[in-house]
DNA sequence: CCCCAGTCCTGCGGGC
DNA sequence: TGCCCGCAGGACTGGG
């Protein structure tokens, strides 16, 4: 599932398309169903063959194709999205194939297994209210200590939840959430109102130090294998998990409890019942 | 404001 | 051995 940490390395991964021409966007029937292209596939087409990719940047877990008009090329890959510019995990989900010239990368695809993602042309008026502030909170690698906490520190919801929706802070998922609050050694049902300054600090610290050290393994390559780089390899911070899909097993840290499994919103949540109290810790 | 269930989609694994 | 069903969950929607 792709979330801050391997959504930054698929646009890691995109560089070479920098100040390359569009030469054409080619959608693959290989699955059932079609990727959803947002306009239409012919209206997709027409506004972005021929344009130049100024820049790669990553929204939350979008990444943003910067086009020489003004417009945008979005890649949302939701579940099982992939950018490649390498051979495909597997040939029967490429939904996409854009060919380019004068880059140093000559040609990408979009893979999708299960084909949830969206991938969305933009106009210049359409960007502000669909990647902007309103639409999509700020990045979590961006968040301040204190912007976290006045963003989420109000609302009554359980922050393992808070934590991933994307209008308070862009980019944490399932995965880095369960992750992160076990490094930052806070309850996942607890309220965000009532968490206090000190533990808003450590999830701060946790949520940096997760998602840093999570790009720099080139994100976490799950058992069913969907994620991979754009150069088809695995990611390696799946090495490094403490809590998430370690049910039953001792934690890492206290080396006495085991990991629980809850589910919170309909999506499993894992934590450590030592490392992580209901209470608030005194120390 | 918040919560919940349903929707999209496909591969996998448990159970019988 | 084969088939059915539930599960995985990011983003969104509609109803309460």
């Amino acid at each position: 599932m792709p979330e801050l940490p391997e959504v930054e390395t698929m646009r890691r991964g995109l560089l070479g398309v920098e100040g390359g021409r569009i030469e054409a966007i080619l959608p693959l029937r290989t699955a059932q169903k079609p990727i959803a292209l947002r306009p239409s596939s012919r209206r997709l087409r027409a506004a972005a063959e021929g344009q130049t990719i100024q820049r790669v940047d990553r929204i939350g877990k979008r990444v943003v194709l910067r086009l020489a008009d003004g417009s945008a090329l979005v890649f949302e890959p939701r579940m099982t999205g992939l950018l490649l510019v390498a051979d495909p995990p597997n040939q029967s989900h490429l939904r996409l194939h854009v060919r380019l010239a004068g880059a140093r990368v000559t040609d990408f695809w979009y893979w999708d297994r299960r084909g949830l993602g969206v991938v969305t042309w933009l106009a210049p008026r359409q960007i502000e209210s669909q990647l902007g502030a309103t639409r999509i909170g700020p990045d979590a690698l961006q968040v301040s200590p204190a912007e976290l906490q006045s963003r989420l520190g109000k609302t009554r919801r359980d922050v393992k939840v808070a934590l991933l929706d994307q209008k308070y802070l862009a980019g944490v998922g399932n995965l880095y959430a369960s992750e992160l609050l076990h490094r930052a050694r806070v309850h996942p049902q607890h309220r965000c109102d009532r968490l206090g300054i000190e533990e808003w600090r450590r999830i701060h610290r946790a949520l940096r130090q997760v998602l840093l050290a999570a790009i720099r393994a080139e994100g976490s390559t799950l058992a069913d294998g969907t994620y991979r780089t754009a150069l088809n390899r695995d990611g390696s911070y799946q090495n490094r998990h403490r809590v998430y899909q370690k049910t039953g097993t001792p934690c890492q840290v206290c080396g006495t409890a085991n990991i629980v499994r809850i589910v919170q919103a309909q999506r499993a949540t894992f934590y450590c019942p030592r490392c992580q109290p209901k209470r608030r810790q005194s120390s």
